[in-house]
Parts: C-alpha cells; structure tokens; sequence
DNA sequence: CCTTGCCTTGTACCTAAGTACGGGGGTTAA
DNA sequence: TTAACCCCCGTACTTAGGTACAAGGCAAGG
C-alpha cells in the first residue's frame, strides 16, 4: 500500500491540507499513523474518504451529516438502510430546493421584463417593496 | 403617516428587533428618526423597505448585494439598467444553481437503487468513495 | 413606591467550513 | 553553513447573517 505525506495526499485530493487536518481535528477522518518524525502517514483508504467526503459534500451534505454517515458505517448494523433513509431524505430537501429555486427563477425572470427605463421609480424595487412578494 | 416603535415594526415585518438594529449598522436601513425619549421611528417606507431586503433575500440575494442595489436607488442614474444587470446576473446564477442541483438529484437517485442490504458494504459509500464521482 | 415593560447602548457570541499564522524542528542541497 | 522545504503544534482569524446579554433609562399601573 502506497504511502503519503499530508502535502501528497492533500494534492492527489485536490485539497488543502489544513482542511486535511480539520477533518482530522472534526473526526472526518481517523486519526493518521505517524512515521519515525512524527509525520502523519495516508493510504488509498485514506484518499478514499477524502473523496467520499468530497462528494457527499457535493451532493449537499454538510460535514455533520457525513459524520453522521461515518459513523454509522462503523456500528455496521444494518448500514444500508440507515444510509438510504439519509439518503432519501436528502434526496427530498433537495427536490424542495429546486422547486424553491424555480420559484425564484419565475420571478426574477417577470421581474426583468417589468422594468422600464422611462419610469421615475424602478418597477422591480417597487415589485420587491410589496408585503406580498412570495 | 403612521409611526412604529422598533418592536411594532418588526412585528410587522415579522422579524427579530435585533436583526433590524443589525441592518442599520449595515446601512441596509437609514438611521431612523428619533422621538423625544430617543426611541426609533419608523414609518410605512421603512416598513416597506425591509419587504424589500427580505423578498430580495428571498430570491437569493445576499445582503450586500441588496445593499448595492439600495444604494444604486439614490444615485438615480439609470437605475433601472443597473439594477436590470443586476437581476439577469442573479437569474443566471439561480439557473446555474438549479442545474446544479438537478444533477445531484440525479445521482441520489440512482445511489438510492444501488443499495442492496445484502452487501456487506454500502454501495452508496462505495460509490461516493470514487475518485471520478461527479 | 415598586414592578413591569418598553426602549437605549455596546459588545460578545453563534454556526459552518475552513484558512492563516507564529514558533519550532528536521532534512537536503549548493 | 545557510537557505529552502517539509513537517509539527496550537490558536486565531474569516464570512454571513444574525442573536443574546448586560447595564441602564423612563413611563404607566397597581
């Protein structure tokens, strides 16, 4: 198994090494052999998690619920389920989130159209202005 | 014009009284008028204005954003351009945004039917661990 | 007269996800 | 030998958008 120090594996990672020794400090990651210097020494299943973390993040979970996810992987008792109910919920939050955004995108887009140069006063500050905007 | 001390208006507005000191620090709000015992003042405008900041909020503009576009409003030059800049810059963003988060909808869809509790390990973390994910 | 309740102020605290800094030490190469 | 790098550590700083707290003033009501 290859070997890396915190510079090499944080580079393959596409990661600064501060973050890598926040994660450490944050639990994301287990806490590194050390060789003869003290160094911290990383492996493939190090870089791995690093990457898993990446694209949990990515999916828009926070470091909490990676965490949380981590962890569960450890107690190995019926993961899978556990980690697809996360999954599912996540899953929902993110469907909100588009409606929410395509909601946004209506609006905004009406909101450029309303405008008109002539006017005293900018028709899309007075659309925002309105209590019932939303 | 009806006056409002900080509380009625910002139970009106339905928002915390601090947050409303916290916006005039901010100049998201002008210094208000003073009554005799030294209490703020607000009126319809000020009222009218905080919808503003919070519909602005709402369709994903970041408070200093709101308050550039506030402070185009007093130059009153072309206002109406200005902030129609503004406004297809943020659309774009909202667009981006949500393509963005359909591509993650995507792929916590499918991560969610890869998973077989059969498996002694969790294929969605399996598959996050991936290098190339995303 | 005292309590309640509103207001004032400044300052400190909060979360998230890092990033930066200062002080120290060990290895390598010119 | 001295500079250039790498690593260690702990702590402090950052941004955004607030929220909370402590200490105090003033008016009304019981």
């Amino acid at each position: 198994m290859d070997k890396y120090t915190i510079s090499q594996v944080a580079s393959l990672a596409q990661i600064n090494k501060e973050t890598i020794r926040y994660y450490e400090r944050e639990h994301l990651l287990p806490e590194p052999v050390r060789d003869e210097r003290g160094y911290r020494c990383y492996d493939e299943n190090d870089l791995k998690q690093i990457h898993f973390i990446k694209s949990a993040q990515s999916l828009g979970f926070s470091l909490k619920e990676i965490s949380a996810i981590l962890s569960l992987q450890e107690t190995s008792d019926s993961v899978c389920e556990n980690v697809q109910n996360t999954v599912a919920a996540k899953l929902k939050i993110v469907k909100d989130k588009i409606s929410q955004l395509k909601k946004i995108e209506r609006a905004l887009k009406s909101l450029k159209n309303s405008c008109n140069p002539q006017d005293k006063q900018c028709a899309i500050i007075k659309t925002l202005e309105d209590e019932k905007f939303f």
